[in-house]
DNA sequence: AATATAAGCGGGGTAAAGTCCGTTTAGTTG
DNA sequence: CAACTAAACGGACTTTACCCCGCTTATATT
């Protein structure tokens, strides 16, 4: 629990060793993953299979779900480039509105792709709902900001905003999935029903 | 080798020492958290301090979060009555704004106060989001379908609802709560977000 | 190169969730 | 009321996440 809590200022760079660790956790996780699904990668087998320890599994990560964010954020920071300096309508040079819907089309469809380790992700006592979370919020606020609709509070709408993208994304990859719409379908409902939302709340600004 | 094969449709009611002891575990589970807090809940503790073995624990509520849900699901049960039968607005015959904030600012409240009973309820893998979220929905469905948008997915608009509403609220609850805004004022902040945008949202209908 | 030191490492130890399965009992049937 | 059966019970057992802390090593400093 104790963070290192170095005053600050002061980021003193990851030791090569650590860095070269990390990296190696994060790819046999990925390749566990692969063969026996999310639940077959413990800590134990983890580390094993690293050949490392256990203890050493924990610094890195401070946690399972940990393990699980750190593989979510590695795509996430593709997915951030492609929003900051990528083609519209994602990227900048659309409208807010494109962009909104844009943004959650392409967010849906990572998620339903990577469903399992999503869900891995939020497990326990987790706190911080992943960083990738925040970088929905700060894209939302500055698109809000941009677009002037005459809102109150454009940070708790920001934050309502992500929760109707991700809630109903989570409902779905947290209901039993074997008799459920197939994951394309559902996907692509969400994406409409986002798509309807956004619109309909940008209508009363274009009045 | 023989299989009992009860076709189906007969729920055989709950035996008398079952719900004795259902009852009595649940009593027991708010004294515990009234004590110290939801963590100090554990299922060995529970059950000891009730007098029972753990397996039985277990058959009662399944896991650790299904305790947390049952607690909730009692008062989920009385706020029912009050949307359900209860005066206006939140109960039926004010208009569907004036009924989804209200609902808002009670549930908001509701949650709030519950803050550690509802975080504890959905920890696991737990599946379904607890009935009480449902009976959002189903009554959210009724609300939208009575206000007549000309909304493509209803449904769908429903869980978004739901999202935008739990979503800050449990993003509230998961950050430190020590240095944050004090409870009441985040409430109300909350509150005030929501209604704008139910607001936001009906205002395209009543062009 | 020698030294100092913060960072990293390992792996045994603890606690708590959840499973198993043999035993007990409420409720039913003749 | 005696036999019967499905449900409930208990508690030992297993599996994991996570902690602790003495030892090792990379890196900065002189």
């Amino acid at each position: 629990m104790d963070r290192p809590v170095v005053p600050l200022g002061k980021p003193r760079a990851e030791r090569a060793d650590a860095r070269r660790n990390r990296l190696r956790l994060l790819a046999v996780a990925r390749e566990m993953m692969d063969d026996g699904g999310a639940a077959s990668v413990t800590m134990d087998a983890l580390a094993e299979r690293a050949g490392l320890g256990k203890g050493t599994v924990f610094r890195r990560f401070g946690t399972r779900a940990g393990i699980f964010k750190a593989l979510l954020e590695e795509e996430a920071h593709r997915f951030q480039e492609l929003v900051l300096s990528g083609p519209p309508p994602l990227g900048p040079g659309a409208g807010p509105v494109e962009r909104l819907t844009a943004y959650g089309r392409v967010r849906i469809a990572f998620l339903v792709d990577n469903l399992d380790v999503a869900q891995a992700a939020m497990e326990p006592g987790a706190g911080h709902p992943a960083a990738e979370v925040d970088l929905t919020l700060v894209h939302f606020r500055m698109l809000l900001g941009r677009a002037d609709l005459g809102v109150r509070d454009p940070e708790s709408l920001a934050v309502q905003l992500g929760a109707a993208l991700e809630g109903p994304l989570l409902l779905y990859l947290s209901s039993s999935r074997t008799t459920e719409p197939p994951p394309a379908e559902a996907g692509r409902r969400l994406a409409d029903a986002w798509q309807d939302l956004v619109e309909r709340l940008f209508a009363t600004a274009a009045d």
